[in-house]
DNA sequence: GCAATGACGCTCT
DNA sequence: CAGAGCGCCATTG
């Protein structure tokens, strides 16, 4: 380790337990890493990760709760699909809704939603 | 050691 | 509500 841990590896750590068809946003994840006001570094350190840590790395996703544009083609879509499957409800804009989605933050949480918001559908 | 790269967030228009 | 501009830091060659 170059000193203990350096803040990309933090971030991912963070990452690793953000709960399957929850998603969080890069600021979330920054802040959690300790590196609060920060969230390009996540987005950045998330670029530098290697497919081989097999990070759910789908489930970071950027402030107006839609997957970030990112320069490689077809990995935004992936992401998409990736988080459908895992329960997670794109609107016709390709957005997330955060209300029902966004991690909590903490470490597990129930399976929230439980009232019902409205028209799950 | 310097310069370039890179998955955002917030505010104002 | 949508788009544009500005700020910020860590990692890598």
């Amino acid at each position: 380790m170059t000193r203990l841990m350096t803040a990309y590896e933090r971030i991912w750590a963070v990452v690793e337990r953000i709960p399957r068809g929850k998603v969080a946003t890069y600021g979330q994840v920054a802040r959690l890493a300790g590196l609060a006001g920060h969230a390009r570094q996540v987005g950045y350190a998330l670029f530098s990760l290697p497919d081989a840590f097999r990070l759910p790395w789908q489930r970071v996703i950027n402030s107006k709760g839609e997957v970030s544009p990112r320069s490689r083609p077809g990995a935004d879509a992936r992401q998409r699909v990736l988080l459908e499957r895992e329960g997670v409800r794109f609107d016709a804009r390709g957005r997330v809704n955060l209300e029902r989605h966004l991690w909590n933050g903490k470490r597990q949480q129930e399976s929230g939603v439980r009232k019902a918001p409205a028209r799950l559908r």
